[in-house]
DNA sequence: ATGGTTGCCGTGCAA
């Protein structure tokens, strides 16, 4: 899925990309190649595996974003955002009594509010009783539900980006019936994820331009021998924009090549571009 | 059905 769109994109639109970098450090040259191939206005990222004040600020500067809201922790989490433009009341917002780094958000001038999420894994089974990870995913989940349903106004323009760590269609999946019953795929997740989408009447910008059943994926394992050869995919990473945005979506880009690049995030950086107003 | 890889650190754990 290289791309699609609704009409020819301009300088005046908003282009934003989110990526899962699996560490920071270890990917500046893959955001480098992000920049040279969507030419994001903004960045949102998840996983970046580095405590705020260790993040690499100087060199995301350098590549053309100064203007930065980090959160994270030491070798696990950490969300971000990046700009070329100004950003206000970048905050870290904190779930299930943790801070984890896990959320961040941000507004840009002209009043667009950007957040970037990292939802929980939820571990391997899918039972809320019997496996505390997957509690924490559903709790992270419902509590976003509320805080975005308890803001929710028409004229609000929100974008929500990052890892859901879930993939809700069929097509979203390489395997639907392989897949039901293994985390990321379960119905209570997509259930909970379908809560969250109601919240704000949020738009799936990306399967508003590409819909099902068209198979998208952003995420590869790192274990098949050959990820192209098996395509054993799912769609992970999410950008969202409520009413307001959504009339104005013009195109969205899954950079699939970036799972090729040497030293590849286990995602690739997926854009949307859309109007501003 | 199992095990496969990566990144954090410097071991096993989370993904």
């Amino acid at each position: 899925m290289p791309g699609r769109s609704a009409r020819e994109t301009t300088i005046a639109d908003l282009r934003i990309s989110t990526w899962n970098v699996n560490s920071i450090r270890r990917r500046l040259d893959g955001l480098a190649a992000l920049v040279a191939a969507h030419a994001p206005d903004v960045i949102c990222l998840q996983e970046t595996k580095v405590a705020a004040e260790a993040f690499p600020r100087e060199a995301c500067a350098d590549l053309g974003y100064p203007h930065q809201v980090i959160a994270g922790f030491k070798g696990r989490n950490g969300v971000a955002i990046l700009a070329r433009e100004a950003l206000a009341d970048g905050t870290g917002h904190d779930w299930c009594d943790r801070a984890d780094g896990r959320h961040v958000a941000a507004r840009l001038g002209d009043g667009i509010e950007v957040h970037s999420l990292y939802v929980p894994a939820g571990g391997d089974e899918p039972d809320p009783e019997r496996n505390p990870r997957f509690a924490h995913k559903l709790r992270f989940l419902a509590e976003l539900t509320n805080w975005f349903a308890a803001r929710k106004a028409p004229l609000n323009r929100f974008v929500l980006t990052g890892d859901l760590n879930i993939a809700p269609l069929e097509a979203d999946v390489w395997n639907h019936a392989a897949l039901v019953k293994v985390v990321s795929h379960t119905p209570v997740e997509v259930a909970a994820l379908a809560r969250l989408e109601a919240s704000h009447d949020w738009t799936d910008a990306v399967r508003r331009l590409v819909p099902a059943p068209e198979k998208v994926y952003s995420w590869w394992s790192y274990r098949a021998r050959d990820w192209r050869l098996a395509n054993r995919g799912r769609r992970l990473d999410h950008v969202w924009v409520t009413p307001a945005l959504a009339e104005g979506l013009a195109a969205v880009a899954v950079l699939t090549e970036a799972r090729d690049w040497e030293g590849p995030s286990d995602h690739v950086p997926v854009t949307v571009t859309m109007a501003r107003s």
